[in-house]
DNA sequence: TGTGTATATATGCCGTTGTGTATGTTCGTG
DNA sequence: CACGAACATACACAACGGCATATATACACA
């Protein structure tokens, strides 16, 4: 639903976070490794893959003590539908533009 | 750039503001339309649209008093693109993920 | 030129959220 | 079973950001 799409948005947006969703992108990670690439604490790093996860952006496999943490690759797709969606606007979405800057005091409510 | 993705991600992520890009997606509005259509006070809806505007979301143009706002194509195709790059990842990208497991078998966590 | 309309900007307040530090928990190993 | 490694959780604090209010600016019209 789009309503997860926000949520999702909301997460990645962070910058920090932004950066973890990025380095993911190569591939699974363990926390240390997300620690020593980004030079963040450890606790802040936990807390954004707790968000990330709870956004359903990423998913964690234990390993031993190490928890190994991916992209959810469903969520990645909804977020690039979702996207995708104003495909409709860059061929011509402008008529209502044009109605408006004809000379008519429009005034309509939505 | 990827930058710059981060930053509208910020800007649209604000629900409110998430909301305005999709009253848009219908099609241009004035900031009054906006106002009516989402209930929020004017200098709200229009520091809302500045931010958008500074993040390259939307445009606007002037008709009288009037400042008609609408979506920038070009943003929400990058967008688009962006999210499109983690295609990859739902074909097979697990690779990693499996040397990570190599010989013990995991559990699935948070 | 004065007035009403449409929108932008400025300011103080307050909730949300990221950060730093300390501590808890799980698990492997000697 | 005690210790260390890897990660999560708790808490206090400070900064960022949205909101409400007041005010400023641009424009049409009489």
């Amino acid at each position: 639903m789009v309503n997860y799409v926000q949520q999702r948005m909301t997460a990645i947006a962070e910058p920090n976070r932004f950066r973890i969703v990025e380095l993911l992108r190569g591939g699974p990670r363990s926390v240390g490794e997300i620690v020593g690439a980004l030079g963040l604490g450890q606790p802040q790093v936990s807390r954004h893959l707790r968000l990330l996860a709870e956004a359903g952006v990423v998913e964690a496999t234990k390993k031993a003590q190490q928890r190994i943490y991916r992209l959810h690759p469903e969520a990645m797709r909804e977020l690039s539908d979702w996207a995708a969606g104003f495909a409709e606007l860059w061929s011509a979405r402008m008529d209502r533009l044009d109605a408006f800057l004809d000379d008519d005091t429009s005034q309509q409510g939505v």
